[in-house]
DNA sequence: ACCGCATGTGTACGGTGTCCACATTCAATC
DNA sequence: GATTGAATGTGGACACCGTACACATGCGGT
C-alpha cells in the first residue's frame, strides 16, 4: 500500500510530496471532488469572480491542467459550482418550510409557507453572500427544466418551493385561480431584488434588525398584493 | 498647424500615423472621453465583464498605460462608465414621466408616476441589457450620497426620481405617512428583481408582450402592497 | 526663452485561461 | 498474466490581461 504511493520516482508529482501529504498517488482519488470544493470555497469569499481555475487546481497540489480533464473550461467549473450553490439556497429555504407546523387553518399555513419561503431565500442571501451571487451570475439556464443537481434534501429547487407555497395559497382558497399562474415570478422578483439591494445596493450594509424589518414589509406587500389584478 | 502635428518623427506616436488618420497629435484632444466612450461601448454589449482596459486604450488609439493618467485604474474607468450608465437609466425613467399629464385626479398622476419609475426602469432594462447590468455591477455607494453624475436630465437620480413618486403618492393620501419612509427600498425591490430575472433569470428570453404583462401585474401589486403595513 | 508639469511611450512583470504533445497508470482484453 | 488502450495528470507554450517604473515629449506660465 504504502509501496504504491512512494513507488514513482518523487519527481512526477510536481514539486509537493516534499511535504509528505501522504496522498499522492498519480490518481487523485477525486480531483473533480477536490476542484470543486476549492471552487466553492473561492465563490464564498468573492462571489463568482473570485473562482479562478490556476488557484484550484493550485489548493488540489495538481498541475493547471489537470482540470481539463474534468471540466470543459473555467466556466463549466463556474457552472458546477453554481448547481452547488442553487442547492445549498434550495436547502436554506426548505429549512424555513419545515420549521412550520400546518395547524387547523390552511390558510395560515399557505401565507406562512410563502413567507418561510421569502425568508429563507433572503437569510441564505444576507448569510452567504458569495454564494448566492455566484447562484445567480448570469447565464443559468437553471430552472426551466428542473435539474436534480439544483434541489436540496427534499428533491425540490429553489423554484419548486416556492410553487409549492403557492399552491397551498391556491388551495387554502386565499389566491384566486387566474391569479395563479405566473405568480412564481412576481413572488420570486421582490425578494431578489431586495437581496440583491442588500447585498450591493443601497441597503448594503443595513444592520440586521432593518434588514428583518424591511424583510417583513415586502413580505407583507407580496401577500396582500399577490392576488386581484385588475380586470 | 499641419506642420505642428507633423513636427515630430513619425515613430513617436506609436506605429499608426502610418494610416494617416489626421488626428496624431501628440495630445490627444480628449483621452479620457475617448477611453470613456470605447468603455461604454463595450459595457452596452457584453455588461461590466465585457469593459477591458487595454481594449479601450486599442481603440482610442494609444498605449495601455496612457489610461492610466486619466483613471486610477482598471475598476475606476468601471466606475465611471458605471455613472454614465446610471445617468442614462435616470434619463430613460424621466422620459417615462415626462409623459404624463397631471390631470384633475392627484391620486391618479401620483399612481400613474409610480408606474412610469417602474416601466421606465423595465424598459431601459430590457433595451440595454448590458448597460443596465453594468450600472448594478457591484460596488457602487452611488445612491446615499446624490451625485451629480449619476442625474438625468432633471438632475434627479434614480433613486430621487422613485421618491419623487412616492411622495406625490403621500400627498395624494393613497399612501399613509406610517407606510412612506423606506417606501423606495421596497418599490425598488420588486422591479429591480424583475429586471434581473428577465434578463438572467428564469424569464430570460421572454417575448415582450409577456414581459409587458408580468410588468403590469407586478405594479399592480406594489400598488395595492404598498400601504396598509399590519401593526 | 525657459522650465515644470501633464500626458503619452516603452519595457517589463506576474497572473489568467487554454492549447498541444507527452507521460503515466489503471483496467479490460487476449 | 502480459498487452494495450483509454483515462488522467504533466510540461511547456501562447495570447491575453492589469499594472508598475523609468523615460520622452510638448504645452503653458513665468
Amino acid at each position: 500500500m504504502m509501496s504504491k504511493t512512494e513507488s514513482k520516482s518523487r519527481r512526477t508529482p510536481a514539486k509537493r510530496a516534499a511535504k509528505g501529504t501522504t496522498r499522492d498517488t498519480f490518481r487523485h482519488g477525486d480531483l473533480r471532488r477536490a476542484l470543486l470544493d476549492a471552487a466553492i470555497e473561492m465563490a464564498r469569499q468573492g462571489g463568482p469572480q473570485a473562482v479562478v481555475l490556476r488557484e484550484a487546481t493550485r489548493q488540489a497540489g495538481v498541475v493547471p491542467n489537470a482540470a481539463y480533464r474534468h471540466f470543459a473550461n473555467q466556466n463549466d467549473l463556474l457552472a458546477a459550482v453554481r448547481s452547488e450553490c442553487i442547492a445549498r439556497l434550495a436547502m436554506a429555504i426548505e429549512a424555513e418550510m419545515n420549521s412550520l407546523r400546518p395547524g387547523k387553518d390552511p390558510a395560515s399555513y399557505a401565507r406562512r409557507s410563502l413567507r418561510a419561503v421569502g425568508t429563507g431565500y433572503l437569510t441564505f442571501a444576507l448569510s452567504e453572500p458569495g454564494l448566492f451571487k455566484t447562484a445567480f451570475s448570469v447565464p443559468a439556464p437553471v430552472f426551466e427544466t428542473p435539474n436534480p443537481a439544483n434541489a436540496g434534501a427534499t428533491g425540490l429547487n429553489p423554484f419548486q418551493l416556492l410553487s409549492l407555497a403557492l399552491d397551498r395559497m391556491l388551495a387554502a382558497g386565499i389566491l384566486k385561480a387566474k391569479d395563479r399562474p405566473g405568480a412564481e415570478f412576481l413572488a420570486w422578483s421582490t425578494v431578489h431584488g431586495m437581496a440583491l439591494l442588500m447585498l450591493d445596493g443601497p441597503l448594503r450594509g443595513i444592520d440586521a434588525a432593518t434588514a428583518q424589518m424591511f424583510a417583513k414589509r415586502l413580505l407583507d406587500m407580496v401577500e396582500r398584493g399577490l392576488g386581484e389584478t385588475k380586470q
